[in-house]
RNA sequence: CGGGACGUGGCGCAGCCUGGUAGCGCGCUUGACUGGGGGUCAAGAGGUCGCAAGUUCAAAUCUUGUCGUCCCGACCA
């Protein structure tokens, strides 16, 4: 392609919309426009990464036997209510209604499509012989954000290749999960993302059902807790942590319980503000629903309880806040007051509860608290577990070394789902003594978009984006310096019929710009091979080739121009290659 | 949905407090010089100051409303 026939509007100057680098740097380089907020256009360079990374991941699922078709973004209302999803996805859903003739049709755009797949899977499978079976589709899908953000990352309409599997079995469905997660990773390597699987949380069935492929960026979305010493890694939510039980023997010099007034004082950082005392010296005590129960919680001031932890404690299949009447029934006290002493409900604690001394909690009364507050002597607890969001130097679970917390960009999620759909569609099959059994789903997801948009946060320079060679809108950027030298030119044409002619992805800035603005240009698409034709080298009969993060060009005879340009691509590739997994 | 900020040529911004002539840099057009990291000079084009109502002799500027965009938080099968 020629610079001049395409179109790559670049910009000097940083739009102020834009706050973090992708976001800058797809739209300085040309990639991309707002068209509003939440949605984006692409422009030639940025839709030519864009299919890049389309047909990468259309390769690894075609290589891991599933298989593509295409459902519509349009999807009629009743099928999200037969699933309940309407009411869970809320506003999330962009619904409408149109008119045909006399009657009004409500429609929803698809967010996903667990319900169309298997809605048209519940008409074809009839049989255990017909199963298993891998379907995806790369299409756009639409959710109605809260709040779109961070450029392409969050938008109300994205690009998503969404499988989904359908098995007879509970081992059908492990093996499909697994080679789905082995060509997860070999995509993300492909595209040249430095990627990390993090056990997510499971769902219904359990165990090591959900991994989430996050790319650790500063400006992520989403908090990743991780382990470098033994490479442990899962989401915040998901994450467990090393530390156990400590005794709850009675420390001595502590001090006398005493209430002390605490009008209005309903949060932690408002108590822990009017008395003075930091907040991981006081316990926060939160009343839960648990399967109709109510239970305190008892968690330290400044943690976090995580419902999910407290599930699988008490073995539990409903969690949840318990509203302000329970909470006056159990604690004789509105909310922002409860505490374990004295307290009229079931009690659990986590870990380090147990290892407060003289510690601040409500006093199960309005307006008051208590000060010097210990396990064992005010109150009892048995059992402590681990209840609460993990935190960076938390033990690690696997191997006790210091937890990490860093920051990543969710671009995958695979999914064991069971039979969650296909229960609610009627989605069955006959297995071989005639029984009819529920299929057993898994999903499949990867933002394509976020491919870009990752590589984008986590690869650039202070010049520019630094493009791998997988997904780089061109291979190969051939600049003359002046157009006006017929024999820069010349040699720059021939170069570039050349190479168009052995089919390589290569742009030719032919602009009657100067130097200066064309190496910017360069280096802020970020093309990986850029080769250089000017007066001053055609002189001495050389070209000058670069990689993009070359400190400084090679000279290379102008006779070896193609051959080099050949070679160094095919050398780059196989190194590339070294680093996706062999699976 | 709560909190905050901002809307002025294509982009980045000033002007607004203290009402009266719309300004700067980049980009764009034409020409000349120039030609290896966003060059120089000269001459130009381009804006009903987001929109609406109000106050005023007079509104980019003051008031109210509205729309849009961004940031923080809540939310995110």
């Amino acid at each position: 392609m020629r610079w001049s026939k395409t179109m790559i509007p670049t910009m000097k100057e940083i739009p102020s919309d834009a706050e973090i680098p992708s976001h800058q740097l797809m739209l300085r380089a040309g990639l991309v426009r707002q068209v509003m907020a939440g949605a984006y256009a692409y422009l030639p360079l940025g839709l030519r990464s864009l299919k890049k990374a389309e047909a990468i991941i259309r390769e690894e699922m075609n290589r891991a036997d599933a298989v593509e078709l295409q459902l519509s973004a349009l999807t009629p209302i009743d099928i999200w209510e037969k699933t309940g999803r309407r009411e869970a996805f809320g506003d999330v859903l962009i619904q409408f209604e149109v008119r045909r003739g006399d009657r009004k049709v409500q429609m929803v755009l698809g967010p996903t499509h667990e319900e169309i797949i298997t809605n048209i899977m519940a008409h074809y499978i009839k049989s255990y012989r017909q199963l298993p079976i891998t379907v995806y589709q790369i299409q756009t899908k639409f959710r109605n954000e809260e709040r779109p953000r961070f450029g392409v990352l969050r938008t109300s309409e994205f690009l998503m290749k969404d499988a989904y599997s359908f098995s007879a079995t509970v081992e059908q469905l492990d093996a499909i999960y697994d080679s789905m997660y082995s060509a997860y990773c070999r995509i993300f390597a492909r595209c040249g993302l430095k990627y990390l699987p993090v056990e997510a949380e499971s769902g219904p069935i359990g165990g090591d059902a959900s991994h989430e492929f996050m790319v650790p960026a500063q400006n992520g979305e989403d908090q990743i807790v991780h382990c470098e010493g033994c490479g442990y890694a899962a989401n915040l939510e998901r994450a467990d942590t090393g530390r156990t039980a400590s005794s709850q023997g009675q420390p001595s010099n502590t001090n006398k319980m005493e209430k002390v007034s605490t009008p209005d004082a309903t949060t932690i950082a408002e108590v822990s503000k009017l008395l003075g005392i930091p907040a991981e010296k006081m316990i926060k005590t939160l009343i839960y629903e648990i399967d109709g129960k109510p239970t305190a919680v008892l968690v330290r001031g400044d943690h976090e309880a995580n419902e999910s932890k407290i599930k699988r404690a008490l073995n539990a299949d409903l969690v949840e806040l318990a509203n302000d009447e329970t909470v006056k029934k159990v604690t004789n006290a509105p909310t922002g007051f409860a505490g374990p002493v004295g307290i009229d409900c079931d009690l659990i604690a986590d870990h380090d509860v147990a290892k407060i001394v003289d510690a601040v909690t409500g006093a199960n009364e309005k307006d008051a608290h208590y000060t010097g507050v210990n396990v064992g002597r005010d109150y009892q607890l048995g059992n402590t577990y681990d209840l609460r969001m993990a935190d960076a130097d938390d033990p690690c679970p696997k191997c006790n070394q210091p937890l990490k917390l860093v920051h990543g960009i969710e671009v995958g999620h695979v999914f064991k789902l069971g039979t969650k759909y296909t229960e609610a569609l009627n989605a069955d099959f006959l297995d071989e003594k005639e029984k009819r059994h529920p299929i057993i789903m898994g999903c499949y997801g990867i933002g394509v978009n976020r491919i870009i948009a990752s590589l984008a946060e986590t690869s650039h320079d202070e010049n520019g984006l630094i493009w791998p060679l997988a997904i780089a809108p061109y291979s190969v950027l051939l600049i003359p310096l002046n157009i006006k030298d017929e024999e820069v030119m010349k040699v720059a044409e021939n170069l570039y019929d050349e190479l168009q002619e052995a089919g390589v992805d290569v742009l030719l800035d032919d602009r009657k710009d100067r130097p200066g603005a064309k190496f910017k240009d360069a280096d802020l698409i970020g093309i990986p091979l850029r080769v250089v034709i000017g007066g001053k080298g055609l002189k001495e009969g050389k070209l000058e080739f670069k990689w993009r993060t070359d400190e400084s060009p090679s000279k290379v005879d102008v006779g070896a121009g193609f051959d080099t340009v050949m070679l160094e691509l095919n050398q780059r590739k196989e190194e590339d290659a070294e680093l996706i997994p062999d699976v």
